[in-house]
DNA sequence: GATGAATGAGCTTTCATTCAT
DNA sequence: GATGAATGAAAGCTCATTCAT
């Protein structure tokens, strides 16, 4: 890929995107070194200064707009859905498609938070609990609506979104399943999580659970 | 100068480890420097390697001995259940017992796998598969059984996997919710992901799953 | 800070070569660090590697020029003589000629080859023995046709380029005597040590000494 | 060699010296590390101490006690010879067969003067002085009487100890010639070196060469 | 006399970043 | 916009040496 000698302008910007993603997919933010990176890209590594501004500058921005566009693409994917089910089974189809298609972008934007400085840490992480607050209100409603039954919303709504962003450690084009298997499969599991049924065994949260705290506890950054 | 009176060797030696995770747990493998380590107990850099042979080897130590104990803890817990449906109960409720109580070892035996060199990462990977092996078992007698229903054994295997580790992401103690309700969530949500009843649509898989395939593609690093 | 102003590649590199070796011929390939010789150039030692892969590929370079350098020379330096004698004054004109101009290129070469990694070490070894054959076969050509005598080729082979190279551990410019005196002191033993005349007593070797086990024994690395 | 556990008492040192001698043989002194050593006897790098006071203090030692004893047997294999050609065969009969059996020894004390700090070097270089005199006052007595011809003394010393010292880097017991045959070998280059005939050309010293100055004029570290 | 664990300095090498050209 | 050469800090690791046990 890339190593494009000559390559100039934009086309270099768009190189050097490219192949930091792929490099810190690989071998993580810390571990991937701008001679690396500008080796890949076909330039020195001096170079890569006339196009960024710092390493972490970088990684920023690829988190940035990737969550910016997830975010944009979600909205649209839920839109005209009006029952919870509805909106949880697109929501399931569209962050599963979605990771498929990007799941380097994925996996960093939550694998590489730690690398953030705290400014850029928080940013992303409001972004982040945007996505995430979606999920949330989508159970609550299903809960409310007694479609959905669940113990804590709060934790099922990092479960679901554990599980269905597991596929970027694992999800490769051209393997056993097509697309359409894969996400039918996450589809299943996610609905049916949340289905109503016989509850193992009552369980109390030790707190009630407030709207804000659900989503802005942040006791430490994860 | 020679040994500060009262520090030990073994007592040294978990200090190493012990810091170990949490800075590999927190800034991750690749960002920890020895010398923040070091610092972290209170000894010389240097004088870390009295204890250590190399940074890798201290990794690789740490993952191999927690996969190792979390295997044998895992197949206490497994011992008597007889029907899937309890062995699932007993596999989630063992799974979020151990991961809240060792949430960073958790923490880096998956996410600091591709810090390994190829030689551990094998071993290590090998011995993953064992312990993905026992969930992949459980479902799919499930699935025989009639009592549960996947569209993928294998995708439904790394999903509850996932879903069940995204716990070291946010839990920490002394939270909102007892340890008891955080089990009790988790069990329902994966005890109706797999439960019967209707499958959204129904989906095909391009190849047959078979049974090796299902535990040793490894088309890449994961 | 970028770099000083008026300071060139290769003339950095230049300075890398000479005060390296300056250096390696002071104290010791293993005892010269590179600290010390990035100070001795006027740069910081991470700089070096702008120029150099490693120390141990600098070692190499500066020892394998200096030979190819050295046969190249000696070529020259015999063409046109056709009598062992004058072969074998011209090769000793030559080499202590040449000692004496590069006596610190001459000295590593001849004492940091147990530094050189295996491989590095087999190729310079290769070039030494072309070097050493060449006065190999003047003597042979001389025993032969009655102009020398000599109990053994091969000793006397080492024998005499440890006689000659043995210069550059007393050669200083601009000592008591001309570099013409040096040469013809050297001359007069070199020739006279391989005079016919009354051998001391007569010796057996234990085996006769093949062609090859002349220049290819190499019973350890010397 | 070496390596027996709990050896102890002088023993111990003796392994240290023997196993050091190899060491500094093969790598040099600056590349060995007492760690090397230690295990080589084995013993921890910190039991060293208990025999040695500095990793200096025994490279000195094994030279100085090499030089001492050479000397001592050197004056005894020159007792009886009156004429220089007896005295110059004795003493090269003598220092081949010394080189023979102790070419570690004698190796070190030529090539790692330059690891000796200045006060040990002082005294190393005055002790070698003592040797090196023995050979020029040889010679020096055979040209006053006419048996021998050289250009200048001083060269003819310094080339006859190094074409002598050069024995050290290819002999090996067991080789392709008998220990008497290497004796002989040397004696007749030796004696014929200095043997009178035609000078090749007739040189000039720049400077009379004085007494002391054919001895002591050290104008660099050698 | 040996050990094991420590020190503090030093090693070679890599890093992100800068900037004259 | 790219290069090549520089910086200064820091990396992982090794070193000779010390000393309580």
């Amino acid at each position: 890929m890339a190593r494009t000698i000559g390559s100039h302008g934009p086309k270099t910007m768009e190189a050097i995107r490219k192949a930091g993603l792929r490099l810190i997919f690989e071998h993580g933010y810390a571990a991937m070194s701008l001679r690396q990176l500008a080796a890949e890209v076909g330039i020195q590594s001096g170079s890569l200064y006339n196009h960024i501004s710092t390493k972490q500058e970088l990684l920023f921005e690829l988190i940035r707009d990737h969550i910016n566009e997830l975010l944009r693409q979600l909205d649209r994917a839920l839109q005209g859905q009006e029952r919870p089910a509805d909106k949880l089974r697109a929501f399931t189809a569209f962050h599963v498609s979605y990771h498929m298609t990007r799941k380097r972008e994925v996996f960093i934007a939550n694998s590489e938070l730690r690398s953030l400085e705290p400014k850029n840490y928080e940013e992303i992480v409001a972004l982040r609990g945007a996505y995430e607050r979606r999920l949330a209100e989508i159970l609550s409603q299903g809960v409310a609506e007694g479609e959905f039954e669940v113990v804590d919303v709060q934790v099922a709504t990092f479960a679901i979104l554990a599980l269905l962003t597991g596929l970027t450690t694992w999800y490769r084009p051209g393997g056993r399943l097509t697309k359409e298997a894969i996400v039918a499969a996450h589809e299943k599991l996610v609905l049916s999580s949340v289905a109503p049924g016989t509850t193992p065994n009552q369980a109390q949260a030790k707190r009630p659970l407030s709207r804000s705290a659900a989503t802005s506890a942040k006791p430490e950054r994860r």
